[in-house]
DNA sequence: CAAAAAAGTCACAAAACGATCACAACATTT
DNA sequence: AAATGTTGTGATCGTTTTGTGACTTTTTTG
């Protein structure tokens, strides 16, 4: 008894576009078609989209802008397309807020898979604006920073950072991709380490044996969420 | 069904690139240009490649240094371009990471089956982000590595080594190759000995009698993946 | 079997890396 | 404009990693 879902796919790429139209639609979703970043933003605008499929690589605005453009506004679910499969790993480290990733050489099966499986998290959890550790959590939607239930008041750098680590634990962050997201490329690593030793000294229980933000040798940084 | 597949070609002689453009185009690749290697390397990341071909001499950066480059990013398929095929024998062996090999004078039809080869390769593989073996797991995307189930600490050098190793099992690396190749080809056999040594004694069940790390008497090292 | 060459191990020093402090530059608020 | 808060840079110190030399063990060869 449900409506029928309207997905949004964002490719230069008109086979791409076609093939991904036949599957979605034999699934039962509704499919629209947008050719580049201005049109699908419009497309946005004008229809209820319940998710969008987003090819990386596009001619003048790519897909990662178009990505952050989206999320400034909205949580509809994003899903990432990139040709290579280890594109993907780059893009995970950039985090810029898609909730999967498929490759182009994916099977239909898997592609349809995919896209219901983000649509079903989307449903099933109304957006979560808290990011819950034992100890440690953010509110997204005031950026509140609770440690041991006391508040924490972090400044916006130190915040954002805390946020990319606590939403992605466990993945490896290199300074490369730090400097690149949070000092627009331009820097030097000892700003990153600068920046995150002020930040543990805010929430790490014990800034010497950091329980939050660990450093991985060489390469960069790293949350542990328990 | 598929979408139209993206070919860089790397050279600085205009005639040779002009040639293969129509050769691939005619095949239904798109094909790029770079006339060198800083070029080549902005175009990468602009666009999405789907394969290389990368001319060994070029002014400035050699095509060996550029291929370097470029593997430590992706594990896009590159194809070598060389005048002479003496040459293709030195460099066979070099593990560079280079897919395959032509030689100026190919055929059109030659050309493009080789192009067609290393992207059929590049597909039904579509590279792994785990390298797992019996005991020893490697994950690509976090640099942990795991023997037994239980994680193992490196330090960068030793990841990088054990990765090249894990990447290429059964593949003989000489002292000359894995110098060039880690320590900017300045360095001693010594180094690479101390090196590896230590890395036994990390992953080596039993360090005393190796199951991974094989020497090669008077060559140098090799992987046994079982 | 002995000598030579290659490989492995250990210890120490040099180099690279990370954490922190202090201060200056910059922006924001009042 | 003064006060306050935020962020980047330089200096310093402790830590980890890495290269080098001395020494031992293993393998090859005559």
């Amino acid at each position: 008894m449900e409506a029928k879902q309207t997905i949004l796919v964002v490719d230069d790429d008109k086979s791409i576009v076609e093939l991904l139209r036949d599957f979605l639609e034999n699934e039962g979703f509704s499919v629209k078609i947008a050719h580049d970043a201005k049109r699908a933003l419009v497309v946005l605008e004008e229809n209820a989209i319940h998710a969008l499929i987003l090819d990386i690589m596009m001619p003048g605005q790519s897909g990662f802008e178009l990505c952050r453009q989206i999320r400034a506004e909205s949580d509809v679910p994003i899903l990432f397309l990139s040709a290579r499969s280890d594109d993907i790993d780059k893009i995970r480290g950039l985090a810029l807020g898609g909730d999967d990733y498929i490759v182009k050489t994916a099977s239909p099966g898997e592609i349809v898979a995919r896209v219901k499986a983000v649509l079903r998290r989307s449903h099933s959890q109304p957006k979560r604006n808290v990011i819950d550790y034992d100890r440690l959590t953010l509110d997204l939607s005031t950026r509140e920073v609770l440690l041991d239930g006391q508040s924490v008041s972090l400044t916006p750098k130190e915040y954002d950072l805390l946020r990319l680590f606590a939403e992605h634990p466990k993945h490896v962050f290199t300074y490369e991709q730090l400097l690149e997201r949070f000092w627009e490329g331009v820097g030097d690593k000892h700003t990153v380490r600068v920046q995150l030793s002020r930040l543990r000294e805010k929430i790490e229980p014990n800034p010497n044996a950091p329980q939050f933000i660990k450093n991985v040798w060489g390469i960069g940084y790293c949350f542990k969420g328990e």
